[in-house]
RNA sequence: GGGUUGGUAGUUCAGUUGGUUAGAAUGCCGCCCUGUCACGGCGGAGGUCGCGGGUUCGAGUCCCGUCCAGCCCGCCA
């Protein structure tokens, strides 16, 4: 028996038992004759002791860091006591020992305080895991995923799994593809989601599907992004979009309670997509606080509910307002009093090539309700005072403009937006707000392809009263520059986000299950009859035999756990991931093949 | 594909207007120390300044190219 308790349960009630403990040297520290060893496990850390009797046999088997040894000896409680580790009030006084393993000395410090940089720590990823603070977040994933699993059980969802090697669709997301040795010169797909297969076991009868899956998409990637990431896969019959945010809303309520011990008791609050691109100019707003964009000069075909808009700048003579397709305003919380420095630094900011703005303008809202602004000369007191109503700035707040092309503006202000709330420090970590997100538009048109191509996905059912519009009406566009007056910009979609803290951790649809509007949608995306059954007329064939309504949705596994674990990279997550490169600096991956191998695939390598 | 920041000892970093032998901390090695837990004290070893080219009497430092890494934009239904 190689230990009869691990290096963190060992407590004062255990004193004079004769132990054997197993596990990784933390630290040696030699104290004349006597010698301290913090033996280290997954479960904790234990002193031991080595008294002058053992200095021969530890001379002729030095230990040193990371060092996997045995001990025996005897728990006795300490004469120096520590409250910073839980077994801080006992030791073990070792009556023997036994080297398992030596270890090269490490690269970089196992503690929670690492020396280790980024690279390092994932080429020697196997040690950065032994480290306190990677495994609680592994042990975080762990406890998400069994209270997913928990949860999908008791409410009657069966875990299905679904092939990996699948085929190619090139609609979305690039595929990573594998070459088919049986079958020369053809390719498997790597799935981007199970979604056509979770809806096939709709058809099937199974009616409440989960699974816990890998997805794999070959784009570039992110601190949020990985090449291969987890979904939480969902999918259920007989089910209207209600009954769906109901569910899942509860899925993620559990988790919080199961994972984090948070009642999230207030209801999950719901904004449609329209609302939310003109309250805060993002499909994903983060709610946790307020400070919502005014729109000071709007064009007025982007939003359909939207259109009567005061004009409260333009015809002032101020020409990089009158000339904008855009103005934009927010209100920074008690920044009246912001220095030059300040400002001159949002400015900087927001003319940073990501962002990309000429400029921002500023108006303080001074505590004596006077105002000072960059626009004085060209508006009165009165305007200012409107357009502070209109960002709800109050007295000590700073308002802030930006004015441009609409897409490019309505981002940035967005940006802004996220960019002062971490200044200001609104965006805690330890709270959490939830946001349901409706009603999307089924399509966007890409000016590029000269085609509709679908917001979500290809299988997402318009909303019912939307279904006419699209049957009756032919996807064709003479001039591209004018889709947003073709009848299809204004369908919305039976689809839904779920955003957590301003980051979308979930995302689904009610799903077209008649053979008829499916055909209608590929068509749409300017597919032809052939191409649509040469790539889903296996799903087309399966609506014919008698498929139920359905939808469903996936969750971001990863990104759900960077959030609660309180972290922006997903990376720290996920045991072995990939870089920005999407390499494997641990195994050296991607890496070239055999020749061999390639004569087999039948491939020929024609490298730039 | 583009922007941006970085690459100097095992590690994390400093290195001035270009100027003698490139420093600190930590880790490592040796000696001393019976209550440490970031132990302490003394001593020591350790460098192709990412790589290639250029400017210069002289380059870690300036210029050009290139590779690698981080973050971001595009992209990610």
């Amino acid at each position: 028996m190689y230990r009869t308790h691990t290096c963190g349960e060992l407590r004062i009630d255990q004193a004079n038992q004769t132990v054997t403990l197993a596990g990784w040297v933390q630290t040696v520290r030699k104290f004349g004759s006597i010698t301290f060893v913090d033996l280290r496990d997954r479960y904790g850390i234990t002193q031991l002791l080595f008294s002058e009797a053992l200095n021969s046999q530890l001379d002729a088997n030095p230990l040193g860091r990371e060092f996997v040894i045995q001990a025996i000896g005897k728990v006795n409680e300490r004469s120096n006591k520590t409250t910073k580790i839980p077994t801080g009030d006992i030791e073990i006084t070792v009556t023997s020992f036994k080297i398992l393993n030596k270890s090269e000395v490490p690269p970089f410090k196992i503690e929670d305080d690492t020396d280790g940089g980024d690279e390092l720590r994932m080429k020697y990823r196997y040690l950065d895991l032994r480290r306190n603070t990677v495994k609680k977040n592994l042990e975080l994933r762990y406890a998400v995923g069994r209270s997913t699993r928990n949860y999908m059980h008791e409410n009657g969802f069966m875990d299905i799994e679904t092939p990996f090697l699948i085929k190619s669709t090139p609609e979305g997301a690039r595929d990573f593809v594998v070459p088919s040795r049986m079958n020369g010169g053809q390719f498997y797909a790597l799935p981007q989601s199970p979604q056509t297969f979770k809806q096939l076991l709709m058809v099937s009868g199974y009616d409440r599907y989960y699974q816990i899956v890998k997805c794999f998409r070959d784009e570039d990637l992110r601190a949020d992004r990985q090449p291969e990431f987890t979904q939480i896969d969902c999918e259920m019959a007989f089910v209207e979009q209600e009954d769906i945010l109901q569910m899942f809303e509860g899925l993620v309520k559990r988790i919080f309670k199961d994972v984090k011990g948070i009642d999230y008791n207030e209801i999950v609050q719901r904004t449609t997509w329209e609302e939310a691109m003109w309250t805060y100019g993002n499909d994903k707003p983060d709610i946790r606080f307020d400070m919502k964009i005014a729109n000071l000069k709007f064009p007025q075909h982007t939003f359909s509910t939207k259109e009567n808009i005061s004009n409260l700048i333009s015809g002032a003579g101020f020409g990089v307002f009158d000339d904008a397709e855009t103005v934009l305003a927010i209100a920074a919380k008690g920044c009246s009093e912001y220095t030059r420095k300040q400002t001159d630094e949002l400015v900087e900011w927001v003319k940073r090539p990501q962002i990309g703005m000429k400029g921002l303008v500023f108006i303080k809202c001074n505590i004596d309700g006077t105002f000072k602004s960059s626009v004085d000369k060209f508006y009165s007191e009165d305007k200012l005072k409107a357009i502070a109503a209109a960002t709800n700035a109050a007295a000590g707040d700073l308002i802030l403009i930006l004015a441009g092309a609409e897409e490019r503006t309505r981002k940035a202000t967005s940006d802004l937006r996220m960019e002062l709330a971490t200044r200001l420090g609104l965006r805690k970590n330890t709270e959490f707000k939830l946001l349901w997100v409706l009603d999307f538009p089924l399509f966007e048109y890409a000016e590029e392809d000269n085609r509709w191509v679908a917001r979500h996905h290809p299988f997402t059912s318009p909303k019912p009263d939307h279904i006419e519009v699209m049957i009756n009406n032919n996807p064709a566009i003479e001039d591209a520059t004018k889709y947003l007056e073709h009848p299809y910009s204004n369908i919305k979609a039976n689809a839904y986000d779920l955003v957590l803290n301003g980051n979308e951790i979930g995302g689904g649809s009610i799903r077209i299950f008649q053979r008829e509007l499916q055909e209608k949608m590929f068509a749409a995306l300017g597919m032809t009859e052939e191409e649509a059954n040469h790539k889903f007329g296996f799903l087309l064939g399966a609506f014919e035999y008698g498929a139920p309504p359905h939808g469903g949705l996936a969750f971001g596994f990863d990104r759900l756990c960077a959030i609660l674990g309180g972290s922006e990279s997903i990376r720290d997550f996920i045991a072995f991931p990939k870089n920005n490169s999407g390499r494997d600096v641990m195994i050296d991956a991607p890496s070239t093949i055999d020749e061999k191998q390639l004569v087999e695939l039948q491939i020929k390598l024609d490298v730039k």
